[in-house]
DNA sequence: AGTAACTGTTACGAATATAATTACAGTATG
DNA sequence: CATACTGTAATTATATTCGTAACAGTTACT
């Protein structure tokens, strides 16, 4: 799975946990432990959805502008990271005669589509709210 | 995902289309379109699991010890793949105080292990057998 | 107007992960 | 005992991912 699926989660978390908060790509970073400008590059992906407004100039930075118990980790997954899971490897040859070797990456391809569309149904069932719900009953835990 | 999962599937379904010819690693190798070595490697793993037999010596290969209609793809990736839907990179830093920095890893990580159960769940669905299938239905459509 | 603090975006270098390749010990066959 | 295999580890090559630098464009503040 891509790595900016879980950027742009933190990212939205940590604004929903401070709704009214106006967060720049460097404190957005430093939380996440990444680099602005990667930050940046995500934030920008989420602002053109809608689910963030960004304020350039002094003074500026990213809030929240979406409802955070309506927003799900699937929208974010295929925003960021729609056919992540397949693996950049393909087995088999579309040239050879073999009906196992020129049809394996096709079949391969149905699956783990279908495998996806699985996985989007688990994330459609978790918001940004239920994780930041999950992060404060980690924290509790800890005690 | 792992591609050794894509390399394990296509041998066993390879092995499942003539279930009583002796497969060696070149041949294998050569269909599935990487290196022999491979391709050992990933069968050495079904060897352990019962899944194939392995002769050494000439006149060796490999050759199915499993009903194909009753493995799935869940154990397949059990196998050889457990894991591989978390990215390797983390956000967030256990040391800082920042309640969303400090637990992120964890919560994602949670969420990241009930995905690939979710996952394993529709794996669980699809035999070797079934694969070998849609083999054929796809070689069909092509006419 | 000028300066400082931001975002947006691209390009590139560094680090990491993945796959190919080589090598060789061990084993069965004829 | 030569040949044809598996089993496995080490090494090299390649691809992907992440960090970083650079800079144009934008806003706020004085």
């Amino acid at each position: 799975m891509n790595s900016e699926f879980t950027i742009a989660v933190h990212s939205l978390v940590l604004l929903a946990y401070r709704p009214d908060h106006m967060a720049t790509s460097d404190m957005i970073a430093h939380n996440v432990c990444t680099h602005p400008a990667r930050v940046r590059k995500v934030m920008a992906c989420l602002r053109k959805l809608g689910y963030v407004k960004a304020k350039e100039g002094s003074g500026g930075g990213f809030i929240l502008s979406c409802d955070p118990s309506q927003v799900t980790l699937a929208e974010i997954y295929r925003a960021t990271s729609i056919g992540s899971i397949k693996p950049g490897w393909c087995s088999g040859d579309a040239e050879q005669e073999c009906m196992i070797a020129c049809n394996m990456a096709d079949v391969m391809g149905q699956i783990f589509t279908e495998a996806e569309m699985h996985l989007l149904g688990f994330l459609q069932q978790l918001t940004i709210q239920q994780v930041l719900g999950r992060i404060r009953d980690v924290q509790q835990d800890r005690t």
